[in-house]
RNA sequence: GCCCGGGUGGCGAAAUCGGCAGACGCAAAGGACUUAAAAUCCUUUUCACCGCAAGGUGAGUGCGGGUUCAAGUCCCGCCCCGGGCACCA
């Protein structure tokens, strides 16, 4: 078995150093091919549950099947797989698996494009990609893959729908969509470019409110963000903070305004300074002002929303019109003008507010640009009122009120306690807590997704399609053009259905589901993929929930995580699973880039898996994304970086293979090279198990790794036969969670049998790690000085004598006067003279 | 504007608890091997100055202050870069 590997064109002679050892060189490409092939269909990676192990499931996001996986990909997955190799090396029953996230717009785009269904190109690119992963041999359970596009999954979407239909969390309501007046028909923001449509670059997309399916997530506000207290010190601060800011609380007042038109409610966190209102002002789109304007106003109104829908809003002017009504500050009864305004959002509390120009920044440059009064009603807690004539900007802080009424004279805090308690007690307001998040759209005009299990019956109203009757499938033989509201419009015998309910003729639901729904829950069907009577065995779950580990671009860090959350929640309150939160740990990894700018593929700087495989081997490719940087951070891919690691397996595989034979035979006698060499082993194994167990720095992990390399190249001739093969043993099973195949390679060259990654992660022995003196440094005033080789433990007074004697140390400190030595047991003396 | 990261040699980076700044790798230079090259192996490589040399001295982690025997690391102020949010009332 060891002589067919090695043909003669791969041996040659080191004469000048190793006495006559062959080493091999090595080829990657060999290695690589023959344990893929050695490995094909043993389903070495297959999970089950065993109650005698504890459980680790590790999870990298899946991919879109856009076609190939690029170096990003590679990073994530690297990192995934050097855990799960490790967790499994340390005795877990590891459960790693991947899938496809195989809904979504880009294959309807290249069904336009080149004619081809998007069911076929979603899975041939999967067959490519899944390919390439095999290639790198990431360590997954591919029984339990699963493809979001497939029946078997996406009727469990359709059954979660049904639930939260049940449940009430699944509802209609109109919103508003892109609309391209070209196409005829909706886009998705992403296929909106500044303002136009993608395909009619001068034809501006309009607003269009469609009857829509919504999830109703605000119903779960309070224990997203209540339950992120389970999260923290697990899951990078920066995305807590980024969904604490997407679900935006914030608590105020609500206040009725009157008018002849009823009351204006508005909301407000600084009721403080109501009576500082000099107008209110209601998004274009409020029900009230529909009834308070004229034609020529409605159409102002409809312009206002269409250009907000497509323009960055910091960018943006800001525009209104009075309305010519006035409405009643309910504190002080004074008579204030309407207006609508661009700036006031539909979507954000009432869709009305309170305009106080003197201490809100917007609200100063609205009212300055249209000549509405401003009067200051807060004082800087040591400062004096601002006058109306000289005032440059808004005072928005906090601060005393003035000019309030009963109110004045207060802190701005309790001024707005016991102005809201007015407002409760005399029935006008009350305290209210607004949120930025909106409840989820699901709906989708689109072809490529999961079909929304409805029907439309004109004597029954909206009908859900009876679980038994799932799934409703999606039609394959279709024509996409680009045209009409959705694609699924135009196959009859999709649209034309059965009233469930009466029998009589109704009309199928033709929007489909947002992709995200398929991305909420796919890692619970990981447990059990081929349940056809449930999404899954909920046993199932409780033995494998929650992740562990859960690794992905931090641009899943607001949707794909909080939807994700959201789902696990209302599956709690099902009954389906008991945990609250789906991921216990989360890790994001930084973006690739090529050669100093992103990568895509308009600029053709894509660095493919494949491309870099064939080059150097999937061993060096997973070795130098972790060995560049920490693998949180972003990286730059240079090409020149690979070959130094390939060097670095070079120079390991003919380390070992001209050593192997000495190392067999553990002929020689104990050495001072081996105590060394012992001592940076244990050193190693030391740094590379903190690696894995705390901040997963693989460069350092591998850097240390290369350390070793370098000593023994040192001390190659001087090492014992029994050390060579403690050292290589470990080696290989060291790198066995970076370098698979070669670390395969060696542990078949020293003779063992299994794969690597079921073997043991060596232990590291702590008293072969320690040094065998302690390195004091010596410093005058700060400075190096000297150094001193001592025992551990040598006394405090001993290190003083040592350094004041040492002859580096005396030009120094002789003729000086000596202030204070500090010294630091086993580490440092500092001499302090004048 | 607000909230996070970050700024260290020619480059990617390391220094994990306030204790030798630059581990490891790339690039570069020199040497060995070779008819030659590639590959490989060995050496040098923060900058400035002194020295024939061994070696030595000084400066140095974005900028300016501070705390400390000692600061890349802690504190205050500023500059720059990256990311997220951004009319959210």
């Amino acid at each position: 078995m060891l002589k067919e590997s090695c043909c003669g064109a791969n041996q040659r002679r080191v004469i000048h150093l190793h006495r006559l050892m062959p080493e091999k060189t090595y080829d990657h490409n060999q290695i690589e091919l023959r344990w893929y092939e050695r490995w094909a269909g043993q389903d070495l990676y297959k999970a089950e549950e065993d109650s005698s192990r504890p459980k680790y499931y590790v999870l990298e996001m899946l991919p879109y099947p856009s076609g190939a996986l690029h170096i990003g990909h590679i990073r994530n997955y690297s990192i995934g797989d050097a855990l799960a190799r490790y967790k499994w090396m340390r005795g877990f029953n590891v459960l790693h698996p991947m899938g496809w996230d195989a809904f979504g717009l880009p294959a309807e785009n290249a069904a336009i494009a080149n004619k081809q269904p998007p069911c076929e190109w979603t899975h041939s690119n999967i067959a490519k990609m899944k390919a390439t992963h095999r290639r790198f041999q990431f360590s997954y359970d591919w029984d339990r893959e699963v493809t979001t596009c497939e029946p078997e999954y996406y009727r469990w979407n359709q059954w979660f729908f049904l639930k939260m239909l049940e449940r009430g969390l699944a509802y209609r309501k109109k919103a508003l969509v892109n609309w391209c007046p070209e196409c005829g028909t909706v886009l998705a923001n992403e296929q909106v470019v500044d303002g136009c449509c993608w395909r009619h670059e001068s034809t501006p997309v309009e607003q269009r409110a469609l009857e829509q399916w919504f999830f109703k997530i605000t119903q779960y506000t309070d224990q997203l963000l209540h339950d992120m207290k389970q999260l923290e010190g697990n899951w990078p601060e920066r995305v807590l903070t980024m969904q604490r800011n997407w679900i935006g609380r914030s608590e105020g007042t609500e206040a009725d305004f009157g008018s002849d038109y009823g009351p204006i409610r508005v909301f407000t966190t600084r009721v403080d300074t109501i009576f500082g209102a000099t107008c209110v002002i209601l998004a274009p789109e409020h029900p009230l002002a529909e009834r308070m304007i004229d034609a020529a106003g409605r159409a102002r109104a409809k312009a206002m929303v269409d250009a907000r829908a497509n323009k960055d809003p910091g960018d943006m002017e800001k525009e209104g019109f009075f309305t010519g009504k006035y409405a009643v500050n309910p504190y002080n009864g004074e008579r204030v003008p309407i207006w609508i305004a661009n700036f006031v959002l539909t979507t954000y509390g009432t869709g009305a507010i309170m305009a106080v120009p003197a201490h809100d920044e917007r609200d100063f440059e609205f009212c300055s640009k249209y000549g509405i009064p401003i009067r200051a009603v807060i004082r800087p807690v040591e400062g004096r009122l601002a006058l109306p004539a000289p005032m440059k900007e808004a005072f928005p802080d906090d601060g005393i009120t003035e000019n309030s009424g009963e109110f004045s004279g207060l802190p701005s805090d309790e001024a707005r306690r016991r102005m809201t308690a007015k407002a409760e007690k005399d029935g006008f307001g009350k305290a209210a807590v607004t949120y930025r998040i909106k409840d989820w759209g699901v709906s989708r005009q689109r072809y490529w997704g999961t079909p929304i299990p409805v029907v439309h019956c004109a004597n029954c109203g909206v009908v859900p399609v009876p679980e038994s009757e799932l799934p409703v499938l999606l039609p394959t033989n279709i024509q996409i053009t680009g045209r009409g509201r959705s694609p699924l419009e135009d196959v009859p015998e999709f649209v034309n259905a059965t009233c469930p309910k009466c029998g009589g003729p109704a009309r199928r639901e033709t929007d489909t589901m947002d992709t995200f729904v398929d991305s909420s829950w796919y890692f619970y069907r990981y447990c059990d993929p081929h349940n056809d009577r449930a999404p899954f065995d909920p046993k199932k779950i409780s033995y494998w929930f929650p992740i562990d580990q859960y690794i992905g671009g931090v641009e899943h860090a607001i949707l794909h995580l909080i939807y994700s959350r959201f789902f696990t929640k209302v599956m709690r309150d099902i009954g389906l699973v008991e945990n609250d939160e789906p991921v216990k740990k989360l890790f994001t990894q930084g973006m690739v880039i090529a050669e100093g700018a992103k990568m895509s593929k308009s600029k053709g700087n894509v660095v493919g898996g494949d491309a870099v495989a064939e080059r150097y081997g999937t061993d060096t490719a997973r070795l130098f994304v972790l060995f560049a940087v920490p693998p949180e951070k972003e990286m730059d891919w240079i090409d020149a970086g690979v070959e130094g690691i390939y060097r670095f397996l070079g120079r390991v595989y003919r380390f070992a293979t001209r050593n192997v034979e000495r190392a067999r035979q553990r002929s020689g006698n104990q050495t001072d090279a081996d105590r060394k060499i012992l001592r940076k082993l244990h050193q190693t194994i030391r740094k590379v198990t903190e690696d894995f167990e705390t901040r997963w720095h693989f460069n350092t992990s591998i850097a240390a790794v290369m350390e070793l390399m370098n000593d023994l190249y040192g001390e190659e001739t001087n090492l014992s036969g029994v050390v060579l093969a403690d050292v290589l043993e470990k080696l290989a099973l060291m790198l066995g969670p970076f370098a698979p195949y070669l670390s395969q390679e060696l542990w078949k060259e020293l003779g063992r049998d299994g794969p690597v990654f079921q073997q043991t992660w060596p232990a590291y022995d702590a008293d072969l790690a320690k040094e065998a003196e302690a390195e004091i440094v010596v410093q005058v005033n700060g400075k190096l000085r000297a150094h001193l080789s001592t025992p551990f433990g040598t006394p405090e007074d001993v290190l003083r004598q040592k350094a004041l004697e040492h002859p580096k140390v005396r030009p120094f400190v002789d003729g000086k006067q000596i202030m204070k030595v500090i010294v630091v047991p086993d580490k440092l003396v500092n001499i302090v003279v004048r």
